[in-house]
DNA sequence: CCTTGACCTTCCAGTTACTGGAAAGATTAT
DNA sequence: ATAATCTTTCCAGTAACTGGAAGGTCAAGG
């Protein structure tokens, strides 16, 4: 498929999608008319990159998580082991999400209108741990 | 305090805690020989900045997000939508990182170096959203 | 008091990750 | 055939830092 095609299905701007094909993330087929041609396959690794990214992954970080899939020659500890510290940090991120999820909860719920200079939200936002 | 244990303290490096002044993020008071002098709120603040940004959300949306308890001028009604626009953001994220967490856990659990060319994680890596 | 080292300041240049626009070729619609 | 809508490459600009130079400040040791 074309790239508008791919962009629309992945969500990311085809200016983006040739920018992660010039940094070398994604090479897809080129048809004979030198349009890039993007597989099924293609357009799931450019929805993850657009999520990974969107979740607060570098670009190095989203390369690293594209090649636990599909570096079929890296041993598998190293694998694991990268994979686990990712989903630490994926465990962080959801931690952090729901306390700042918490603090715009208490914000809606406890200071509608009527703030005072010493509104509690400020002592929460950042958070307990 | 100074910049230096205000980095410590919010995770942020002192470079991008003075570029986040640059871009009117921030305005810490000064003390008497110049040196920035940070209060207890304003690394509340910088701890907030360093997590929203670390979870995908664009200096603008964390300016907005600061806006939100900080603008006490600001009619209940905007607040109150801005807030919830963002908490519709921050539960899709949530979902997001679930999905990349059981990505990453199924490539764990069940490619472990002897991966087929057909392993199953690359089906399903796009999500199901 | 003086110096040494660890702070801090501003300023300017470089990097990362896009993003917009020009110029031109390919495809589709009328 | 021609216009609209793709697509290509290339080059310049923006966003959000990041590094380094040149210099001022401060607390500790001689």
């Amino acid at each position: 498929m074309n790239i508008g095609n791919a962009s629309e299905r992945s969500g990311l701007p085809a200016k983006t999608i040739r920018y992660y094909e010039d940094i070398g993330l994604l090479k897809p087929d080129r048809a004979d008319n030198g349009y890039r041609d993007y597989s099924v396959s293609d357009v799931h690794k450019l929805r993850f990159l657009q999520r990974s990214r969107g979740l607060g992954f570098s670009v190095e970080e989203c390369r690293q998580l594209l090649a636990l899939y599909e570096d079929k020659h890296r041993a598998s500890a190293d694998v694991k082991s990268m994979a686990q510290s990712k989903l630490q940090e994926i465990d962080r991120k959801i931690t952090e999400l729901r306390e700042l999820q918490h603090t715009l909860n208490h914000l809606v719920a406890h200071c509608h209108g009527d703030q005072r200079p010493d509104c509690p939200i400020l002592e929460n936002i950042s958070g307990s741990s």
